[in-house]
DNA sequence: TTGAATTTGAAATCGGTTTTCGTTTTCGTT
DNA sequence: AACGAAAACGAAAACCGATTTCAAATTCAA
């Protein structure tokens, strides 16, 4: 997880490219292959290697966000643009991922912090089980 | 994640040994090659295969739990042996892997539920964060 | 413009897990 | 007991996402 090379100094090509390519997406989920492809898509090319790379200081530079699907779903690699602080629902069923923000969970985490002396961080944190949609459709199929 | 092999049928010699082994270490967590390992030093010779194919096995039967750790600390098999429901909670600094049971946290569940239709399921969530310790060590550098 | 520091990217490697497939074990039926 | 079909075993190979390697290309300060 920890960039090995260099120290993010220079401002390169496949450094605007790919930070381009997260605002593009709005805040949308990507894995580091898809960013790859849509690079291709826009006649860029960028190596599969780079572009772990550039995500990666992103991350570091907190500009990016970093989730894990875990399963058969593997990585994502995500914008964080600054969207207020969020956590992910991940749908074991059909890989749905969703966001949550809920003061509820605020408070939770505070609560764990006091009494359980352990500091949740949400940037790393998702939540796995059912969705809406796949309750609804285990329920039909009885 | 599924077996594709069989259907769990026969109680073969690995299997016990296998569930042995889980029930001999109490509740603590488990990689697979740990249980290779542990067998080895039991003198018995069982491969790691069969150890990845048993433990998924003992997980679908609901005898055993399985969690990740996502990151260098690559993934967990662990026992469940009927223990209450909980949490885990993963130190992302020093991979500490710590229980919560906390009726806060089921409350929140419920209110997930209610109010964003999302079934958290407790077996497959890890919340990370910094453990206590680690929190204390990075006070002291300053 | 020069050149040292940094980044690039194709290929190799890694580490955990799964697949393959010929052999062995299990266990219901004789 | 012992046969035989179904299932499990396990060594080796494949897999897969991610990381490392290293020679070549790029960046940027002087």
């Amino acid at each position: 997880m920890e960039r090995t090379q260099g120290r993010g100094d220079y401002k390169t090509r496949a450094y605007f490219l790919i930070k381009e390519v997260l605002l593009s997406a709005g805040g949308a989920h990507l894995r580091a292959d898809e960013v790859y492809d849509i690079l291709k898509e826009r006649g860029e090319r960028v190596g599969l290697t780079t572009v772990y790379r550039q995500l990666a200081r992103l991350a570091d530079e907190g500009f990016a966000r970093k989730t894990s699907t875990e399963g058969q779903g593997s990585c994502y690699s995500l914008v964080g643009a600054r969207c207020a602080e969020h956590y992910h629902l991940v749908c074991t069923e059909c890989g749905a991922l969703s966001h949550l923000s809920c003061e509820r969970i605020e408070s939770l985490i505070h609560h764990i912090e006091l009494h359980h002396g352990f500091t949740v961080s949400p940037a790393k944190t998702t939540l796995y089980g059912l969705c809406a949609d796949c309750k609804r459709k285990r329920k039909e199929q009885e």
